[in-house]
DNA sequence: GACTCATATGACATTAATGACATATATATG
DNA sequence: CATATATATGTCATTAATGTCATATGAGTC
């Protein structure tokens, strides 16, 4: 439901082309909600018989014709309307937190890797972020001051990620968990890894 | 695909039902994947087909006979797998976020509102996992740090959240907001909240 | 005695989102 | 000259997930 508001949002700064919107998404400017331009057409056709927005041909040689959609008034009371019935809540929803969570039955090595790959991630982003909100510096209108705080959430969300990735490659490393683990494995049961594949099969 | 290394995870502690691991999913224990039953037995069908789970019937009176899950060795084999592919980075995906981005075109009392209801939420997150992570201090056994590194995760979320809550509450204040936003609102065009709405029509 | 809650499983409709396929051309790179 | 890239729009199959409905009963509450 929210990618229309998503959508509608990023037409307030002016009429644009699904492949506008498309690009502004990937580009990283899309910070808080993504989708791909299949999706994308297919939520500004709703968008335009709901009446939410409008459209206009124009024509061009050689590529299909740019089609650009405006906000409605309509739309702008969608906007409203969104705004104020409580949005969800995002609970924590990981993979990568569930391995974590069974440490005993996944492969550490392979894990730490990604971790490391996360953290450069991560990074980048919050070089991104930074830079976005550089810029807003000092600024003290509404507009930039909602910006500066969902910036202020991305940037807390990188920055303390890549931190935490850094404490824990140290504490899962195995000079770190070497002995000690080798040892809990054997007291536990020898739970890790692929202890239980007997037959070397497949 | 990962709903179903996560109820793999869930079967790593002893055989359950599908009822059981709906019920832990809920039980807030289901701390970094959730699902609703239906798909838990949708997923519980296919683990089986695939043969990474297996299943016994348990005669009960009244009730429907528990069908109870274990984890094959198949399975356990497919859990490693699964941990040896890069998992997907969590991107920022909010509403919430994106209502603020559009700060000068939505109802900025009602997102106030919504604030304070999310930060009583990450405060009693907060506390369910800080008292799970605490049961853990001093433990040094593989899962145990692994489930350590996890539950930090999940208490800087939450507790960056509560905080980051705190001080967006101040700065959206009408004292703090008043004089200020609404001098840049005449300048800037009036955007703010209904003003297109010229009919009062609806 | 009626109502709700916990137990227990499952089918089915719908929604949200991805990914692959399809088409068409100008421009830049090797 | 061939190939890739950017522009531009869309359809369609599939997947993941939610939410609703259906069924059945024992135990506790008002």
């Amino acid at each position: 439901m929210s990618l229309q508001h998503a959508i509608l949002v990023a037409l307030t700064d002016g009429e644009k082309s699904g492949y506008d919107i498309a690009k502004q998404f990937d580009d990283s400017t899309g910070f808080f909600w993504r989708a791909r331009h299949s999706q994308i057409y297919r939520e500004l056709g709703k968008l335009k018989e709901r009446g939410w927005a409008s459209s206009q041909e124009i024509e061009q040689s050689g590529k299909p014709n740019r089609i650009v959609f405006s906000i409605t008034a309509e739309g702008r009371k969608g906007l409203v309307e969104w705004s104020q019935k409580p949005s969800q809540v995002q609970e924590l929803k990981d993979d990568f937190l569930v391995q974590l969570y069974a440490l005993e039955h996944v492969d550490i090595e392979a894990l730490r890797a990604n971790i490391l790959a996360r953290r450069e991630r991560h990074r980048d982003h919050l070089k991104q972020y930074q830079a976005k909100y550089d810029a807003l510096e000092g600024s003290t209108n509404l507009t930039d001051i909602g910006r500066q705080l969902a910036l202020e959430v991305a940037l807390i969300y990188e920055r303390e990620w890549a931190e935490w990735s850094e404490r824990a490659l140290a504490r899962l490393s195995p000079e770190m968990l070497g002995p000690e683990a080798l040892k809990l494995e054997q007291q536990a049961g020898a739970t890790n890894v692929v202890p239980i594949a007997r037959g070397e099969a497949d």
